[in-house]
DNA sequence: GTAAGAATAGAACGATCGTTCGTTTTATTT
DNA sequence: AAATAAAACGAACGATCGTTCTATTCTTAC
């Protein structure tokens, strides 16, 4: 009776077929949840996708529910992989914060196909309690709390005032994340990413310091001339 | 043969029961795609409600797309009545802009228990073509027009800079109003009404001329001492 | 190579969906 | 009050939903 040791790696050449199929569901899935929503993701769709049966792609997730949650959660990872882990490459501060955004927000526009499940999610969900809601809360506070370190870090390092708010700062950037979405996505206005851009940096632009202020980013010449 | 002159008023008195029924059950539908969304609004349900049959409900509409659509109109209707008419009471420029703005966040924010048909309809159908993503559309198109005239009439005014970009100015607005609901609806924050009164009359202390910054406006003290 | 176990298929379940149809009830008009 | 039109019902349709069950196929381990 021996301990068998299951080789769990990320590598598909090391999962067992199981693994390799919920995984490649789990991408399907992905794509359909953005385009469909998480409410609108049915397991018979899946299926056709996956050239499965529907019992078959069930026997993977349990339920529903768990299919769902399993989709935000694979969302968070491709999103961490995209904008959080690069962003942590820049500099503390400011760099990071703009690198953030930047990122995020282009996650976030039609230039990725597909939509942010975070912003759909908080639409389809902020009436209806249970666990996939419980997720997504768990999951965009966990985003939002990486934007405000930034800003505190920001604070921090002598770039932002001293008496910057980072929740009210947070609110206003994350405003203009989701103007891009509602814009980009719904509207299809061009130029959508410039103007989130511009906003962005007129927000830093107010919480700087004179220091910063003083020496324009080199992204987005800061409107001088003021006063 | 003589013609038949309808008497289609607002006034319940002046419907015949037809109507009336069919405004009742359009109120209903209202308060149901708050909370489900413009997709999650089921004739079945909406019929529980109303203490009917699916098929008298479904006769008064055709279609559900239909139904979708009527709701849409109802909610801009309600949306005028609430937010747009008492605004324009406000003398142009910024004082309508404010009330504009202001009546706007009430409406969106968890004060009115029922969500922004717009904001979640806007998600629900960014990949949906047809006619009520085209109605949806139309709706927030306008909505976008007015709160673009109000700042065009603030330029004009000599409350607002000429050189401020309408559309830029606008997107950052918008964002604050998405991010209301957002944060207040699926995050439950409090306060965040004030956030967003913050951000706005920091965007407004922006684009504004230096008349308007040396007079702060009753509502929001703007902050003052900066350079 | 063969046995054990995991993975998938297939059929069926009750429920709900939007929609259609014919009938019956209720309003309105003559 | 009788005739006509409008409105609501109730049953049924086919489709799809998530889920359960048993049987079969395929992987994996000995």
């Amino acid at each position: 009776m021996s301990v068998a040791q299951k080789p769990v790696r990320e590598n598909p050449k090391h999962m067992q077929k199981g693994q390799q199929t919920r995984a490649a569901i789990l991408e399907a899935a992905l794509g359909l949840a953005s385009h469909m929503g998480l409410e609108g993701l049915s397991i018979g769709a899946l299926a056709e996708v996956m050239q499965m049966s529907k019992s078959g792609v069930f026997a993977h997730f349990g339920s529903r529910e768990e299919l769902q949650i399993s989709v935000i959660r694979e969302y968070h990872t491709k999103f961490e992989e995209e904008v959080f882990f690069p962003a942590l490459r820049e500099e503390r501060g400011l760099p990071r914060l703009r690198a953030l955004f930047e990122r995020w927000i282009k996650r976030v526009s039609v230039e990725v196909d597909s939509g942010c499940i975070y912003i759909s999610g908080a639409v389809e969900f902020d009436d209806r309690p249970g666990p996939v809601r419980d997720a997504l809360v768990t999951m965009v506070r966990a985003w939002h709390l990486a934007l405000e370190r930034a800003i505190r870090m920001s604070i921090e390092a002598g770039q932002l005032r001293e008496d910057t708010d980072p929740l009210q700062m947070l609110f206003e950037i994350h405003g203009h994340i989701l103007a891009v979405h509602h814009d980009a996505r719904f509207l299809r206005l061009p130029g959508v990413l410039d103007r989130a851009r511009n906003g962005f940096e007129r927000v830093v632009a107010y919480y700087a310091t004179l220091d910063e202020v003083a020496t324009p980013t080199p992204r987005q010449a800061v409107r001088a001339g003021r006063r």
